[in-house]
DNA sequence: TTCCTGATTGACAGCGCTGCCATTTTGCCC
DNA sequence: GGGCAAAATGGCAGCGCTGTCAATCAGGAA
């Protein structure tokens, strides 16, 4: 049983076909005759050939690999496990369909090195795309590095600038806006947002949306209620608690992710503020923490999965040379109402 | 600029030797003269020469990657984000360092077809080795399967029964006891335990040391005071109210890890319980969730990230032929105290 | 000086596949 | 039946490296 793996050439003999044919059938290149297919597919399938991916690779100058390049979680005020755990399983879905590898970089854009970490990657990996997870796809520093490489990217959750690139985003300006009206129609009139991070595209069409929803609610926007965190749990503490100083106190909070949202919850308890009978609080994500969390978060369920998944499928569908047809694609959101959020208190 | 990359061909001309002592070189073989050494390496740098790793793959027969096989964090009680993602940055880290690639995959070990999948990543990916996480690195179905890809694995967190392989894990039947010491030294003497999964060496390892400790302090074990969850935050919730409901109450509950002593704060804050002030709780593993949940959990901070660094390390030693000396390397964890445990109260 | 040993270096054949181009076959029209 | 374009298949040279083994060199013993 310890004989050596079969090749494309034990595949050919097998079927009485040349290698190239096989070849042809494996990459389902086109002009193959079907009974041959066939022949091929059942020498293959007897055989258990599977081909090498090495050879492939070093004959056809590009590896089936795409890189998920993310914001390293350990650095100050990166985006909890959770959102990244999301993407990977999205990424990683869409490249075992496909036979690909994912390959993760957590990254530290406060590196001044940034550059060159992800430079030389591409040199080692050369993978045939790149995933730019949020806040990263809108750093400059981390864009133009990867732009330098001419490596094919993707970048999530960037705003419409996104220029002639193909990107995916959400319905951020909308669902937020909707989330504020849910709050109103809750009876809340005081309803304070927790601004983040200016670099993240997206985070800032959310309160674009925040403002429309109070509007649409005929709500009169406020400066005072408006905290402005960096996207961290830390970050959203504060914030909550700043807020939660005025007079009279705000009602209810949203914040622009569900991190800071859980820095609101912990300042709230910390504070002996009860949720949601005295304060209710949503965030936007949904990522696992939101359910974890007492009580747990009402929030916005970002498709992170079905964005990651979009986009290694957009990057692989190129490398084999069908482009993207969409500039952005954008996946709805939609809310997702538990337990932080309840009636205004009397 | 947009030239040819550089192959070991450029580099060899450019100084003056062969192909092949520039692989010397590049691979840290012996038996080169110092001069020459400086020579070729000289010349890489000025080049900027990156070997391509599909032809030393192809050339060498194995792929300089490494798999991280864990439990599927989608899939019901899967263990946290966070646990995944130290464990992911450590094995980065070392891989990093080494040139080496790391390859995640998730897999659901209640899919019947497992083994398969596992089978056939490693046809194609071929890498020079396996970590195995917990709780997958106890379970028969998981490590059968690795172990009949004869690639060479490293298992987390597994018991002293280990065998023969070199595995890596920590010291959690004395740490648990060292918790349990702590809790009686705060006064309390009603210490409940939280049981994981029996199929988790070393949540099994931590019950004993729970009874270790309750010895050492003088304190009589109760079975009552024993509830078995199965490692999720839903199983700890469960188990909680169980043993919150009991006459007289627990002062203290230990938790054989983070997630389930997550589940039993929202058990306690639903059950309008205040913690610590009237129940302290304790967990296991310091994830990144214990730090953000209300009241932060005080726990035991286990080393993931040095345990997964040590693994890939082993890993990629041996497959360049420096087997891994020790069968079994324990990296001690400490108490990592926070808000969630105090005083007994009176 | 010559010979021998071990350290150092080089030559070259693949590794298993794909890209390119040549060749054969097929289908169809006159 | 001949002629021809298109479809289908084959041949083969690499891709950039490592393994194997042969060749060369340096230094000391004889």
């Amino acid at each position: 049983m310890a004989s050596r793996r079969p090749t494309i050439e034990d595949v050919a003999s097998l079927a009485g076909v040349s290698i190239k044919t096989v070849s042809r059938v494996v990459n389902r290149e086109p002009n193959v005759r079907e009974s041959t297919q066939q022949k091929v597919g059942r020498a293959i399938e007897q055989l258990g050939y599977k081909p090498n991916p090495s050879a492939q690779n070093l004959a056809s100058h590009r590896a089936r690999l795409i890189v998920l390049i993310y914001d390293d979680p350990s650095a100050y005020s990166a985006p909890s496990s959770g959102y990244i755990v999301h993407l990977q399983e999205g990424a990683l879905k869409a490249c075992r369909e496909r036979g690909f590898e994912l390959l993760i970089f957590p990254c530290n854009y406060r590196d001044a090195n940034v550059g060159d970490e992800i430079q030389e990657l591409m040199d080692r990996a050369r993978p045939s795309g790149i995933i730019l997870a949020a806040p990263l796809s809108n750093m400059p520093v981390i864009v133009d590095a990867v732009r330098a490489t001419d490596v094919p990217c993707v970048r999530l959750s960037t705003g419409s600038e996104n220029g002639k690139e193909y990107g995916v985003a959400t319905n951020d300006r909308e669902f937020s806006a909707e989330m504020t009206r849910y709050l109103a129609s809750l009876g809340h009139e005081r309803i304070a947002f927790i601004k983040g991070d200016k670099n993240a595209k997206a985070v800032c069409n959310r309160f674009d949306g925040y403002r429309d929803g109070l509007q649409q609610s005929g709500i009169e926007y406020s400066d005072e209620l408006v905290a402005e965190g960096d996207n961290s749990i830390g970050a959203g503490e504060q914030c909550a608690e700043q807020l939660l100083r005025l007079e009279p106190r705000p009602t209810a909070i949203f914040s622009a992710n569900d991190d800071m949202a859980a820095g609101a919850v912990r300042a709230a308890n910390r504070m002996g503020i009860r949720i949601p009978d005295e304060l209710s609080i949503a965030g936007c994500d949904d990522i696992s923490l939101a359910q974890q969390i007492f009580p747990s978060l009402t929030t916005i369920r970002q498709p992170l999965r079905s964005m990651a998944e979009a986009a290694a499928k957009a990057l692989i569908d190129r490398s084999r040379g069908q482009p993207p047809e969409p500039q952005l694609d954008v996946i709805p959101a939609k809310i997702k109402v538990r337990e932080s959020t309840g009636p205004v208190p009397k």
